[in-house]
DNA sequence: AATATTCCATAGTATAATACTATAAAGCAA
DNA sequence: TTGCTTTATAGTATTATACTATGGAATATT
């Protein structure tokens, strides 16, 4: 129904580990990331290409060089990011050439208001927000091997 | 975001042509449902096979065979129609099989949140107020041509 | 029973989206 | 300059989607 695609997984498990990095205002590189997570390097390139085109990372070239946040984590909402990797999600052109009959119109309608509930719930979600959860699980996560 | 699969569109709007037939007590063709709406008529079988064996519909064979519904439209909410037609919406599996890690279940968690939002979305919506409402735009958009 | 009409079922193909890769170029710092 | 980094374009492999072909089985009418 929702399906989740590497795209917007592999996106944001790079952003969640920018937001780690946020407070050492240094950049992070592309290899740590992936040395982190697991993601296919030529790959990540251009989700990060795309996430710095939207503005919601900036780059710097060179030996220093890497990612960052243009912002601080509670400030990037999960609904941008996702916009940014998946595009706006527009209302699909019923297949046979703006044909918009009544019968589609209605079925539009209410993938409209599939969306809107669905981009209201990413919209509640801060990186940040999602940073703690996971900081909060893996110390749950971590009592078991005690 | 919400990906609006020919599936289901096509699968909801037989489904529609069915609900106006339902008083009939009688069988609707795959004939005239295809007359009705443009479907491809070899693909709109598989999608009423999938939709009779979930019992949305039954069927008669023979020479005045046909689809109907099997229950009255008000107890068909459209949340049974897509979880049908597009199957379980399955956590997804990360890809590398079955390394529940931390950050992979932190992902799964939105996405089943996000799912939530949408079943409960589609629960709502009954056939029978889908084809209401479709005959509402068909009055009001009549009133253009008057 | 014969026959026409309908659905049933499996399997196959064509197109498009997704995920991933290759390669060359260009910027930056030491 | 030289080695490190990102940038950019384009190409491929895999998978999902949409659709088609064909033969068969059930049913109602004659």
């Amino acid at each position: 129904m929702m399906k989740l695609s590497a795209k917007v997984r592999y996106g944001l498990l790079a952003l969640l580990e920018l937001a780690d990095h946020y407070q050492q205002s240094s950049f992070l590189q592309v290899d740590e990331i992936v040395a982190a997570q697991n993601i296919p390097y030529r790959y990540l390139m251009q989700l990060l290409i795309s996430l710095r085109r939207s503005g919601i990372v900036r780059s710097h070239r060179g030996i220093k060089g890497g990612y960052c946040l243009t912002k601080a984590p509670e400030n990037i909402t999960l609904l941008e990011i996702v916009t940014c990797l998946e595009g706006i999600p527009q209302p699909e052109k019923s297949g046979q050439a703006s044909v918009e009959s009544v019968d589609n119109l209605l079925i539009e309608d209410i993938w409209s208001q599939a969306n809107q509930s669905v981009m209201q719930l990413f919209a509640s979600y801060s990186l940040k927000s999602l940073s703690d959860k996971r900081k909060e699980s893996r110390k749950s996560n971590q009592m078991y091997y005690i």
